[in-house]
DNA sequence: TTTGGCATGTAATCCGTTACATGATTAG
DNA sequence: CTAATCATGTAACGGATTACATGCCAAA
């Protein structure tokens, strides 16, 4: 990464307005962006002291937390780093699919094995873009939200990918099936066909 | 990850027969599943004499090499190992997907920047449709690879993945115009339309 | 009052990238 | 002969997860 994205996780949380622990922005983090980031605790606090060494969010005494738990606010500072980093064009993301991998390899072990890959993560993926559905419906009931679109538009990139994903679980258990039974010749046939369903 | 994949994917690929050195490895990684998964040499090299140590793969002394380059063959222990490992269910994986954070903290630098996010990610994922179209044609030309299948469809997932994520771009790019000049209503109204071109 | 969950943190560890060092080979 | 590229490694560093330690609070 040699980013160090998890501060700008922080500021983010932070600029939408309430003051936040520690805790709670984990919290948040599950809730709302948890289906494409995640982070744990052991990155969350140190960080927030980092941050708040270097100015970019404060304390505050909270006179209501009988605990000695504390919420931070983001400075003038903070938000200008946030809004810096906003506008650098995202670093295009290392991918490394160890499903891909298991597949990639499936002629090691045979048909079978691959197949029950296939068919595995076509099931966790039908299960979420069920989730998801059920998500944006929630999301919908409150339709004051100011920054609802952007709630709705991550959550659809969830959506769209996981049900190509369905679909490609489906052509490509149908080709290792063809391949295997009628040989290389068919399977070209068939990709040729296949050509047009695709960009 | 928690995992070490790093040791599989050595053995993937010498088990496929020919003994290699961590050059050609790196080479074969790059151009084979380098569109999912990437290795350094800082992380090859160290993890081939771990595997050597271990018994998994065996260095071949090559009279043609000139230099003191060795060449490494998995043993039977090595193709074990790999065995169990392809059977076992892939872990799921953790996504940290940076501009989808981006376009999710959108609110706090306003539409344009979040617009140009999307074009630009768009952009990129249309020259890799391109790029895969490229090498599966590249891949039919060798129609006597018994692993053919196997490229073919990681391959296609590539595919399938990038132009959903197009086709999410454009439909995002779309709600966050609509969102801004005509509030949330409209595009609560747009999105039950849009149910039913999803799953 | 003890158990379990809330909340905050630290330490160990792991995985992985980057940078550095070095030699061997080939092309000009 | 010299520069560029091939090839192999090591060291330093950084980011992230896991495990551990601890204390407060609420409910049984």
């Amino acid at each position: 990464m040699a980013e160090k994205t998890t501060q700008y996780v922080i500021l983010g949380f932070l600029a939408q307005g309430a003051p936040l622990s520690g805790y709670e922005i984990r919290k948040l983090i599950d809730l709302t962006v948890g289906h494409f980031w995640n982070e744990s605790f052991g990155q969350l606090y140190p960080e927030l002291q980092r941050l708040t060494k270097a100015g970019f969010i404060g304390a505050v005494a909270d006179p209501k937390s009988t605990r000695g738990r504390a919420r931070y606010r983001i400075t003038a500072a903070g938000k200008r780093a946030l809004h810096t980093w906003l506008e650098r064009p995202a670093p295009q993301e290392r991918v490394r699919n160890e499903l891909l991998l298991k597949v990639f390899f499936g002629i090691a072990v045979g048909n079978a094995t691959t197949l029950t890959h296939l068919q595995r993560a076509a099931e966790r993926w039908r299960a979420d873009v069920a989730t998801f559905a059920e998500t944006q419906s929630q999301l919908l009931a409150e339709p004051d939200a100011p920054d609802l679109v952007y709630s709705i538009i991550t959550l659809r990139h969830g959506r769209w990918v996981r049900a190509a994903r369905m679909r490609w679980a489906e052509e490509a258990t149908e080709l290792l099936q063809l391949a295997a039974q009628r040989g290389n010749a068919a399977l070209i046939a068939r990709l040729r066909k296949l050509e047009g369903a695709l960009p």
